[in-house]
DNA sequence: TATGAATGAGCATTCATTCAT
DNA sequence: CATGAATGAATGCTCATTCAT
C-alpha cells in the first residue's frame, strides 16, 4: 500500500518517480472510465494506458474502486480550479450572470471529459462505489453553492418577495439545465447548441424575475 | 437464429412459453442494465434474475449488444405507451403545456427504470452498442417532436418572430431540464424536486414569451 | 452452479458426463491438496491435472474452499468403504482386535494419500476451510467410535473396573499412534515400521488390561 | 548477500538493528507458516505482521524458503533449549521417564507453535523446502536420540532380552504417540487429554516391560 | 424450445522478487 | 541496513459464448 507521508520532507527522486505514476494512473482511469463506466473499464486497460504494470497500479490504489474515487476527486480538482473565482467575477449582477454561464459553458465544451464520468459514475449505482458517490454530491454541493451565490447577486435588484429561496430554485434549474444539455450533446452532437440553450435559459430567467416584479408592483 | 418474423397464425403453446420467457429475459436485462451499466451486467446475472438459464437467454437474443438493444426498444415502446397521445390533450394552448408538462413529470418520477437506462446507455459509448444507440436516438427525436408540437402549439398566440426556431429552441431546453432534472434527482434525491422545476421552466418560458411579444409591440 | 437434481431420474448423457468430469476435477483435487495443502493447491493446477479448463471447475463448484471439502468428504467416504464392516470381524475380541489393527494399517500404506490430506488441512488451519474442517471431525468421530466398539469388546473378558472409560481411552491412544506413526513414516520413511509401532501399541495395551486385571484381584 | 559469518566482535548499533530485524522476520514468518501453511505464507503477511517492509526481508533472506528453512531452525533451537538437559533430569528411571514425558507434555501444550509447523511443512512437501525439510529430520533426529537414551536407562533395570532394541522401539512409539495426541488436540481441542495419552502410554510400555521380564523368568 | 455442461479469454487482485536510492 | 516503488507472472474467479441433447 501506498503510504503517502504526512511528513513535509522533499520527496526524494523516488518518491518522485512514485507521484508520477499515480498521476498517469489516475489520468489513464479518469479519461477510460469518463469512456466506458466503472464496470466497462478493466485494470488490464488502464495499465495498458497509462503505462504501467497492473502490480504498480496496485501499489498505488487499494482496489478499482479507491482508484474510481481517486480519479473523480482528481477531475474536481481541476474542474474547479478552472473556474473563475468569485473576486474575479465583475461586480455587475447582470455582467457577472453572463460571465459564469459564458464560463460554464466554456468548460462543459472545452472539458467534457470529467462531467461524463460524474454523470456515468451517478447513473452507474454499483455497489462498491460509495466512495466515489460521495465525491460526486460533494462536487455538486459546491456547484450549486457557487451557483446560488451568483443568482443571489443577480436577484439583488429586484425587490421580489422570497428572493433568497427563488435565487436557489434558479441555480438548481440551471444545475439541471447544464446536465441535461451536456447529455443532449452527448447524444446528438450535431443538432446540439449547448450555449444556445444556456442563453435561451438565462434569457427565461430574467424575464420571469421581471414578471415577478412586476406583479408585485402592480 | 432467434426471433422469426411474426407470421401471423395463432402461436402454438410452445412458442406461448417462448414469448413469455422472452419477455422475462428483457424485463431482467433492462432493469440490471439500467441499474449497472451495460458493461456491468453479466448474463449470468440476466440468467439469475430471469430464472431462466443462459443457453435460453443465448436462443433468444444473438448476442450481449443484442439483448440490450431490444431491451432499450422495449422499454421505448411502453414508455411512449405510457404517454398521453396528441389527440387526448386538451385544446387550449396553456392547459396543453401544464399537461404535457405534468405527465413527463409523472412518468419520470414513476417508472425512471427506463429514462436511467438510455442515459446509461447513452454515456457509456463502448464498442458493441450501435443498435441501442440508435435507438435512444430515434427515441429522442420522438420526444423531442412530440414536445416541438406542443410548444408550437402555445406559442400559436404570441406572434412572435421566428416563432417555430423559438417552438423547438422551447423543446430543446425542456427536454435538457427533464435529463437535467431526473440526474439531479439520482444524486440528491431529498434535496431535488423535479415538478417544481418542470413548473418554474414552464414559468419562465412563457414570460420570456411574453416579453418577446411586448418588445415586438414596442 | 451445478444444481445436482434431488430429483430420481436417469442421468441423460450430457448429466452422465458432467458426473464424470466432477469425479476428475475431485479426484485431482484431493491428491493435489495431499501433496501441497490447500493454499499451496491452484485452480489451475487442478485443471492441468484433472483436464478441465478452470471454468468448468467453477461450474461443478463454488469456490476452491468447497472444492477441497468435496474432496474430503469424497475421500472419507471411500476409506470408510474401504474398512472392514463390524459384521465381517471375527468374533473372537482377540482375533479381532489384532484383524482391525491389521487392515488398519494396511489401509494407512496402501493409500496414504486421504490421511494426509486429512491432517494436513486439519492443521492448515486456513479461514475458507470450515465445511472441510467439519467433515474431518466427522470422519475422526467415526473411527474413534468404531474404535471405541473394538476396544469395549476386546476388555470385556478383563473384568476391570471403569472398563467402558478404559476402552474409549484405549481408543483415543490408538487413534493418536495411527497419526504419529504415518507422520513418522512420512518424515522418515526408511526407518518407520506402521505396523511394528501397532503391534507394539496392541502387545503394550493387553499387558496393561492383564497388570490392572491382577491389581483388581489381589 | 545477507547473513555475513558471525565474526567475534562487537556489532555496531547498526547491525544490531538488523539482528533485531532478522528477529522480528523470523518470528512473523514462523508464527504465519504455523498457521497457515508454507504455500499459503505471503511475503506480503510476514511484512506486515513483522512490521518491515518486504524489501528488508530480502535483504535477510535469499528467498522465501530460505526464510522459511530459517524459521524452522530458530524454533528447533528454542525447542530444544526449553526441554530439560539429561543431567538436570532425576536419577530413578522410573522417575526419570515420568519427568521426560511430562516435561514433554508440558512444551507441547504451552508452545505448539513449534510442532505444527514442523508438522505441517513435514507434510507439506512442496518443491522449494528441502533446506527445512532437512531441518525437521535433524530435529527429529536428536528428540528419538533423546527419548533413546531415556528409554534405555529406563529398561534398565528389566533384564529382557533384545533391550536396546525394545528401547528404540519404545522411544519410536512414543515419539509418535506425541505427534498423534498433538493432533488430536487441534482437531477436537475439548475432548482430547495430552497429558492423559502420555500416561496410559506410559503404563502400558512398563506393563509390557514387566510382561516381557515375567515371560523371559518363566 | 430449453438447458446442463463446457470452454478459454478475461477479470480484479496478490504473488515473489528486484532495485535505485 | 532500510525502504518505497516497480514488475510481470500467477492467483481465484467470472465472462460471453457454444453446443449436444
Amino acid at each position: 500500500m501506498a503510504r503517502q507521508a504526512a511528513v513535509d520532507r522533499k520527496p526524494t527522486q523516488r518518491e518522485e518517480l512514485g507521484i508520477e505514476s499515480r498521476r498517469k494512473i489516475i489520468d489513464a482511469a479518469g479519461a477510460l472510465m469518463a469512456e466506458r463506466g466503472f464496470g466497462g473499464t478493466s485494470i488490464a486497460a488502464v495499465s495498458k494506458r497509462s503505462g504501467l504494470p497492473s502490480g504498480s497500479i496496485y501499489w498505488h490504489f487499494d482496489s478499482k474502486a479507491d482508484l474510481l474515487a481517486a480519479a473523480v476527486e482528481e477531475g474536481a480538482q481541476r474542474w474547479f480550479d478552472s473556474l473563475p473565482r468569485l473576486d474575479e467575477l465583475p461586480s455587475d449582477p447582470v455582467e457577472r450572470v453572463e460571465r459564469v454561464f459564458e464560463t460554464t459553458a466554456a468548460a462543459l465544451e472545452e472539458r467534457p471529459q470529467f462531467l461524463r464520468l460524474l454523470l456515468l459514475i451517478a447513473l452507474e449505482r454499483g455497489d462498491s462505489d460509495e466512495v466515489a458517490f460521495a465525491a460526486i454530491q460533494r462536487v455538486r454541493a459546491l456547484a450549486r453553492e457557487r451557483l446560488n451565490d451568483i443568482m443571489r447577486a443577480t436577484l439583488e435588484p429586484f425587490d421580489v418577495p422570497g428572493r433568497d429561496e427563488l435565487a436557489a430554485q434558479f441555480a438548481s434549474l440551471t444545475l439541471s439545465i447544464a446536465d441535461g444539455a451536456f447529455i443532449a450533446h452527448h447524444i446528438e452532437p450535431d443538432s446540439t447548441d449547448i450555449r444556445g440553450q444556456f442563453d435561451m435559459a438565462r434569457r427565461a430567467l430574467i424575464a420571469l424575475a421581471r414578471e415577478l416584479l412586476a406583479e408585485e408592483d402592480a
